[in-house]
DNA sequence: GGCTGAGATCAGGCTGTGGTGATATCAGTT
DNA sequence: AACTGATATCACCACAGCCTGATCTCAGCC
């Protein structure tokens, strides 16, 4: 979840959305250090939220549509919630 | 979106979201200082993520299900984009 | 008016973490 | 095998943002 809070890694994950990538595509896209994306890149694999696929010489980052779902679902719930206890303020 | 990165925020808006709530509350149940829970009520504030609502001399605070919903569904436009594009690999 | 308790605000210290540069690795290519 | 280009890793610095402590405001109450 907080790994979406960077700016650099927001950008990163709305260029997979858009369809697999290589590093390089990444680096180009974003105009940030290839060292910068690929220590983010290693973070989001860490939680799983991008999937690494090497190619020959190339490593193709592929984003993990579930992870980002369940984030999104959570939200919901959070958010019906609150709706449903408008009215339950809590006395002091 | 980057708000509730902090652990502490998600916390006061997970509490949140179980009904409007006065800030005692919220600094009894996170156990914070009440200093820090008013810096983070102010950062949800300017954000709109919750609203403030004076009752006498208690301040009850609101979470913003449109906020957190409109957050939600962004989210789950990622995911489903990705999910529409798992095919199309940028050639390098 | 003076007091008390809830809450907001501000200044400073400290830690986490993002950015950079240099280096290592590893796959093709000649 | 030597070379090149793609990517990963590491060490270091700098800055942003969190936490704390102290102070300020404001509403209700005596």
């Amino acid at each position: 979840m907080k790994l979406l809070a960077d700016p650099l890694r927001a950008h990163i994950v709305r260029l997979l959305a858009e369809g697999p990538a290589c590093t390089c595509h990444l680096v180009a896209d974003t105009g940030a250090t290839q060292s910068n994306v690929s220590n983010h890149l290693r973070a989001l694999r860490h939680a799983g939220v991008v999937a690494a696929e090497p190619w020959g010489r190339f490593t193709y980052y592929r984003l993990q549509a579930d992870v980002i779902e369940a984030a999104a679902e959570q939200l919901g719930a959070l958010a019906a919630r609150a709706r449903a206890t408008v009215d339950a303020r809590r006395e002091c």
